[in-house]
DNA sequence: TCTTGACCTGGAGTAACTCCAGCTTGGTAG
DNA sequence: CTACCAAGCTGGAGTTACTCCAGGTCAAGA
């Protein structure tokens, strides 16, 4: 598929996957003989890992050693795992500051409610 | 306070404390007869909601908007409130995305652990 | 043939910090 | 009392991760 396809089924923009690309995040991507572009499901599949990844915080250069280890083989298995058994703890921070936010705008929303006087 | 002890309570750096003074995010704030900043009580309460909305993913552009409504009074509230519930279902969609990571993180560990055969 | 639309590259622009050089100031150690 | 140090100051450059744009190619339809 064409890279504006890839980028629906990925949620990426068009633009961020070949900078994502140029800064070494994706495997090498085939051509066309028009010199455009084809994706794999292969492909997609990576580049929607990587979607998940970025929106929930992961730095480029801690993807761009994902990527590295990716590209070496089944040996680095071990290393991939710890590198996203690290960010699933990151999640669990990025939860609890939801939830710390969420608490200050409920309290928040309370006291305008009081002062507007909205609810008498 | 001086601007150290603002940081520490508010999880602020000392360097986006002054940037969002320049950039307009935050009420004047007093200055000592060394000409450095003391910030007051609700300066640090104010700087607490500023971090917590920019870390779930507010744009400076809508705090300075947050902000600007804050120093025209309590007839601006309503609009107020309407930002913050609409930053509340950002909340939402931020804990959905969290909740997409996890599960495709839970889905590459299984497979790692299968293709190590770890747990046999 | 002419135009339209998707794609290409290289490079400039933007958001939100982050860091740094070079300076002032208040407090303490000798 | 002077020398020094930590903490603060300003203005400006650097960084990350996009995002947008100019100018060009290419295949397909009217």
């Amino acid at each position: 598929m064409r890279i504006s396809e890839a980028a629906d089924q990925s949620g990426l923009s068009v633009d961020t996957i070949r900078f994502y690309e140029r800064s070494g995040l994706l495997p090498p991507i085939e051509r066309g003989p028009d010199r455009q572009r084809r994706f794999s499901a292969l492909d997609v599949e990576w580049l929607i890992l990587l979607a998940s990844l970025r929106d929930t915080g992961m730095p480029m250069k801690t993807m761009r050693h994902f990527a590295g280890l990716y590209r070496k083989g089944d040996e680095t298995i071990p290393e991939r795992k710890d590198l996203l058994l690290e960010h699933g703890e990151h999640l669990e921070r990025r939860r609890a500051a939801l939830d710390r936010c969420a608490d200050i705008l409920a309290y928040k929303l309370k006291r305008y409610d009081e002062i507007t006087g909205s609810s008498s």
